[in-house]
Order: C-alpha cells, then structure tokens, then sequence
DNA sequence: CTATAACTCTCAA
DNA sequence: CTAACGTTGAGAGTTATAG
C-alpha cells in the first residue's frame, strides 16, 4: 500500500493572506467563533511560542508587543478553499478520502514508487497556483506512516522540501528519525496516552514502533496495537473513499453575550435545531430522538454554575424542522432554571436513520418523509442564503449571538461583501 | 449470566 | 470600558439494566 497526505500550511492563515498578500510574513492568528480562541497560527507566531487553542484574550500582551493580527474565522470562505483545493488534489488519484478541512488523504498504489516524490511536489506547485494554499505531502505505506512523513516535511526534516517520501528513506535513516521524534506527534496519540506511554518508557516514535502489539493492546487498548503496527508499515487503517452518513447531527454555539432568560434560550435552541435539521434533510435522514443542553460558563469560578440536558424521543422518526423545534422547546423548558447565566446552549439529533427505512407507527398515519414545506425552505435559504426563510421561533434580534468582530469579507461566495472598487 | 443500552473517556481537526 | 476560553463527530471501554 501507499498513501499520500496532503495537508495545508496553517490552513485558515493561509486562506486570509491569499486576499490579502500583504499579510504574508505577518505575525497573525485566526480565532475561534465568538473569537475565543486560538485556532491558526502564522509561522511568525509559532515561532513566539504560541500554543494552538490559547485563549485570546490571554495573548493581548504579547500580540500588542510583536504586532500579532487576529482575524475572526471567516468559514464560508475556508470551506469554499477547500473544496477548490480537493477539487485540484482530487485529480492525482481515483482514491481520496477528504480527512478534514484542510487535509486529504490520496491513495497511491499503481504509480512507480521513484515518481511520487516529483508527483508530490507537482501538487504542491499546482494548488499554490491554483488556490493560492501551501501545502507539504507526506507519503508512506499506511496513513499513520503517511501522517508522520506529512510531520517531517512541514518541520523539514530527512531533507524533506515539503514533500517527504518514507518509501525513499533506508530503514537505518528511518530508525534515527523515529528516535528523534517525540511520540505525541503520532496520530492516535493524545495527552493522556503520552502521558501512559511515558510511565511504561516509551517517549518516541521509535520506542513505540518497537514496542510488542499483544502488549499494547492487553495494557492500553485496540487502538494502540493498530498504531504500533501502522508504525511498522503494516497498514490497518482503509482509505475511506466516500463519507458514511452522520450517526448524530450537533449543533451548538457559545454565546456573544450571557443570556438568563427562556425566551432567549428557545430562541436559540430553535436556531441551532434549524441548522441541524438542514444538516439532517441534506443526507436524507430522519432523527428519533433530540437532545438538548444548556450550560453555564464553567470557566468563570465566582459564578453559580448549572449545566443539563435532557433526551427528547420522538413518537416517529422525522426531518420536519417544526416537529424537531417542539420538541426541543419541550426539552429546554424543563431544564431551564431561572437564576444563571449560561454561556451556551446546543442540540443534538440522534438515533439517525435514512429517510427510505421509515419505521411504522401503530395508531397513527405516517406522514410524508419530506415534507414539501421543507423542501421549500432549504431551496429558498439555498438560493437567496441562509436564513431567508425561516420559523418565527429562532427570533429577530438575537442579542446573543456570536461574537466576530474581525471577519474578513467572504470573498469567494458574497457579492454584496466584496471591497468597493472607486 | 448474557446481551444490550447508556454513559464516559479519548482523540482529531 | 471591561471581561473574556470552540465545535463536531467517532469509536472503544466501562457500567447499568433487562430478561
């Protein structure tokens, strides 16, 4: 087997500077919704020492000394980057599972194995001219393997110049990489594993490639025991071409501001069961059952904290937007307590099943799995943008939505956000 | 006791 | 001016419960 994985130089960085190339060189960051936290970094700021999902606020000291630009995230335009970046890596091979915003994997069996590093530098030249995005490509036997040469083509490390071939590299090379590459850098491997893998001595790439599977499994887990054979090539982990549908929808969001009253939190609720529903209706799902949660800031101490959320069953499976607000207005009014501020709120759609294996009701005549009233408002939010149509439930003013003091304009997908030309 | 449901923990981007 | 910390989804492992 071979993989390639692509993956984008501080992706949501790199979209904002191709609008604007001034910003190249430019210590900046891109925050968070509500502009919370860290979430890209410029190299600039990298090199500062600035850690990912910092809070922002944390970092005002240091951003006014060095002169660090933050920008809100602007997601319209990072997911419309993306897909003209897959769009363009897409054409290199039959087999790409899209991983993530700003990474995909490629499967490479077939091609000459002395060719893929020039293949892996040609993609790098053409999604730069032709998105505008740096990109480095790693490529291996498995995709752990893949994710790790990706690592050392980003650090530049075995000579990589953004483009790291292990397949090219000896296994003695190899062995002296893996010694000096700590073992939180591995796919798979959190803080909390780093931290048990550190208690049993293993601190390494190489230390872990060379530990003994049945071991990791009996003492950590499955998982561990297909890491550590992915770290000796063997691949067990499936390129996964085309994306299975959800098993749960989520939506939810902090707020701009606190909010204390029911009317504000149904409100809201009701916006995110919109969103959510929309997600729904796109893979041609019906949810069974919908949650709901309310939380407090567990982040301010002085502040009394509450936290809840309650399951709703559905009598019948449905994507009807009306049916799926009232029931999480029936959720949120029984765990609403008076007294708190809370800081966010969220739904989830859950037991989800596709549209064409509807469950019967006893005692009840089934209504249709799309209602036409649906189709409607998604065509209409589609055509003439979101929230063009929409329940009166959600409310006009929304005091407590999220903060974005910082978006750029949407550049590729709003006419109306483009910079006048005078 | 077994099978499953429900819940918790971890990880990833 | 002040206070201020993201979202979404999956899978494995553990615990509770039903039969």
């Amino acid at each position: 087997m071979t993989f390639a994985l692509v993956d984008g130089n501080n992706f949501y960085v790199s979209c904002e500077q191709v609008f604007n190339p001034s910003l190249e060189g430019r210590p900046m960051v891109v925050l968070s919704n509500n502009d919370g936290c860290v979430v890209a970094r410029s190299a600039e700021v990298k090199a500062l020492g600035v850690k990912m999902g910092v809070p922002w606020f944390q970092l005002k000291e240091l951003a006014v000394r060095h002169n660090i630009l933050a920008l809100s995230s602007n997601y319209t335009l990072y997911a419309d980057m993306s897909n003209r970046m897959m769009g363009v890596l897409g054409s290199y091979s039959p087999e790409q599972e899209i991983y993530s915003i700003d990474e995909c994997f490629l499967g490479l069996d077939g091609f000459a194995p002395d060719s893929l590093r020039g293949m892996g530098q040609r993609m790098r030249r053409q999604v730069r001219q032709w998105v505008g995005i740096p990109v480095c490509v790693g490529i291996a036997a498995t995709k752990t393997l893949t994710k790790l040469a990706n690592h050392c083509a980003k650090k530049n490390l075995a000579g990589a110049d953004g483009v790291c071939d292990f397949g090219q590299i000896s296994a003695d090379e190899l062995t002296a990489l893996f010694d000096r590459i700590q073992v939180n850098e591995v796919w798979g491997v959190g803080r909390r594993l780093t931290e048990r893998l550190a208690v049993m001595g293993i601190t390494t790439v190489r230390a872990l490639r060379d530990a003994d599977p049945a071991l990791m499994r009996r003492e950590v887990s499955v998982v561990l025991e297909r890491t550590v054979r992915e770290l000796r090539g063997v691949s067990c982990l499936a390129l996964e071409d085309l994306a299975p549908n959800k098993q749960q929808i989520m939506s939810s969001r902090s707020f701009g501001e606190y909010v204390y009253e029911l009317t504000d939190l149904e409100q809201a609720v009701s916006t995110y069961i919109a969103r959510a529903a929309e997600k729904l209706r796109r893979q041609r799902s019906l949810a069974n059952a919908v949650q709901v949660y309310i939380r407090t800031n567990p982040f301010s101490e002085r502040q009394p904290q509450y936290q809840r959320g309650i399951t709703v069953p559905l009598t019948q499976a449905t994507n009807d937007t009306i049916r799926l607000t009232r029931a999480a207005l029936w959720g949120i009014k029984h765990i609403y307590r008076p007294g708190f501020a809370y800081q966010k709120a969220g739904v989830m759609l859950m037991d989800l099943h596709s549209e064409d294996q509807v469950q019967g009701v006893l005692f009840a005549t089934v209504a249709p799995a799309r209602p036409a009233l649906m189709d409607v408002i998604d065509r209409a939010n589609a055509r003439w943008g979101g929230g063009t149509l929409k329940l009166a439930a959600e409310g006009v003013k929304k005091p407590w939505q999220m903060k974005r003091e910082r978006k750029t304009p949407s550049y590729t997908t709003r006419w109306d956000e483009l910079p006048r030309v005078t």
